[in-house]
DNA sequence: AAAAACGAACGT
DNA sequence: ACGTTCGTTTTT
């Protein structure tokens, strides 16, 4: 073949390729599509009978009082009703399909970045003395990321030697401890890494405090203290005395005044959110502290109160968004009225939003560490960076299928089933996995008169939370089945 | 199921 | 030095 024919081969090779990725999104669109608003799904959550709705769509139709699928009429279950979880899967889906059009149709073209937990270093358990007297000792493990532990920002590639990608929007960890190792939030315990008068750089949301209230977007904080944790006896939640805006609190404060950018990391632990991961730990992005109070808590002492709102440039993990957050107007918060102590920021907020270059960044320098960088080596480097080359190099449909793995046996779904904790599997394989476990457990007497049938506790392979229910009786997503089965075409 | 042990960083 | 912290594991 000459050199010219070949290069025309090409170009014709890719035009069918850009035709092949514009139709991605009409094929999610013609699939995917809501019940209730016929767009594709804002906030994606999945019903037990296999449906899939936007999470506010939802919530209204839950909130008229319907109990039953707005499609099939099947019986929602409460636990779904009440707690609905998005479809992480579907998000990451349609937002990449929005993406490849924006690509081929000369949208704005910023790279995005998505979660590939792959090739990840070593887990904890550096130490001989950690592996002997397990996790409660493996905080001495090794720290990934070259940023110091007073940090402010996101963890960029630059801090990353082994992966050169940094910590990316909705990577997950399974506990405190694998976060710490990644610099995203340090303290092995505490919700608030900061100093008094530096600042703070990170918060854990994982639940406990019953005035907080999750809207993803934003959200309301409470600071720590005021309860009497103290010796081994966690069990006493209320509040013995009023908070005041001291150490980790006053850390909060700072951030606040200074317009500083601030690490959040959502808890499984945070159960009324529909926003918290069903299991571990996630990097949810950059979030500003706009305003702090205080008022009267739950048993009658003061809290402090933090109103965060998202400032970062990717979207966020529940969200098809094809691009991060913009400047939007503060939230309007009732209790404000009762506030007292009320912080607003004075000067210009450090991490702003820039207009001419449409993203977050530093307007005023960050402030200077006070601290010393863990030492790390970074060996084989070079494999690393070939990995990563090599996942660049797929095309979108290769892409989008690998977003629908089953998360059994990693192959593209077949006949997939989406659990009532938004986790994706084939149906074949969610069942060989509770293959001879029965449902229930019948107990019977000598009379051969049943007993009232116990039901056994099956949990999701992904996550902690029981599907027995949901194993009764599980439905083929048909709608993301059609997807793949286009997909594959 | 509850208590104890263990951990690290901040602040007095 | 010592008390504190929106944790996790092992022991009782």
């Amino acid at each position: 073949m000459s050199g010219r024919a070949r290069s025309e081969d090409e170009k014709e090779k890719k035009k069918q390729k850009v035709n092949a990725e514009n139709d991605v999104l009409e094929l999610l669109d013609g699939s995917l599509n809501c019940s209730f608003c016929m767009q594709l799904p804002e906030r994606p959550v999945t019903t037990p009978c296999g449906h899939n709705f936007c999470l506010k769509c939802f919530q209204k139709w839950i909130g008229q009082g319907k109990h039953t699928c707005a499609k099939c009429r099947r019986t929602i279950p409460p636990k779904m009703a009440s707690h609905p979880r998005i479809n992480s899967t579907l998000v990451a889906a349609i937002r990449m399909a929005k993406m490849s059009k924006s690509i081929t149709t000369g949208g704005p073209s910023r790279v995005y970045h998505f979660l590939h937990n792959q090739n990840r270093p070593d887990k904890a358990f550096t130490t001989e003395r950690a592996k002997k007297n397990g996790k409660a000792n493996a905080a001495s493990g090794k720290i990934f990321v070259t940023t110091p532990p007073d940090h402010f920002g996101p963890i960029l590639a630059e801090n990353d030697p082994e992966r050169r990608q940094g910590v990316l929007v909705g990577e997950c960890w399974e506990d405190r401890l694998e976060c710490r190792q990644w610099g995203v939030h340090l303290p092995p315990v505490a919700g608030i890494c900061g100093q008094s008068k530096h600042g703070a750089q990170s918060v854990a949301l994982s639940g406990g405090y019953p005035d907080d209230e999750d809207h993803g977007e934003w959200f309301l904080y409470t600071g720590s203290g005021g309860r009497d944790l103290s010796g081994n006896k966690r069990t006493n939640k209320e509040h013995s005395f009023d908070q005041n805006f001291v150490k980790f609190n006053e850390a909060l404060r700072v951030s606040c005044q200074k317009g500083y950018p601030v690490r959040v990391v959502r808890s499984h632990k945070e159960k009324r959110s529909s926003y918290a991961p069903e299991s571990g730990l996630r990097y949810d992005g950059i979030y500003r502290i706009e305003k702090c109070w205080r008022k009267v808590g739950q048993p009658g002492f003061k809290v402090c109160r933090y109103l965060f709102v998202r400032c970062d440039n990717d979207p966020a993990p529940w969200t098809s968004d094809e691009h991060g957050d913009r400047p939007r107007p503060l939230p309007n918060i009732p209790e404000l009225k009762q506030a007292t102590d009320i912080t607003e920021r004075k000067e210009s907020p450090s991490w702003d939003y820039d207009e001419e270059e449409s993203c977050w960044k530093w307007i005023k320098p960050p402030p200077r560490s006070q601290k010393r960088v863990s030492t790390g080596d970074s060996k084989d480097g070079k494999k690393v960076k070939s990995e990563i080359r090599k996942a660049q190099n797929v095309t979108v449909r290769q892409k989008l299928l690998k977003e629908f793995s089953c998360l059994i046996c990693q192959k593209v779904m077949t006949s997939p089933v989406t659990t009532p904790c938004a986790h994706n599997f084939c149906k074949v394989c969610l069942e060989g996995k509770f293959a001879g476990r029965t449902l229930v457990r019948e107990r019977t007497c000598r009379g051969g008169r049943t007993l009232r049938a116990q039901k056994n506790v099956l949990k999701c392979p992904s996550c902690p939370t029981d599907i027995s229910d949901f194993l009764q009786n599980p439905q083929v997503n048909r709608e993301l089945m059609d997807v793949i089965e286009s997909l594959q075409l």
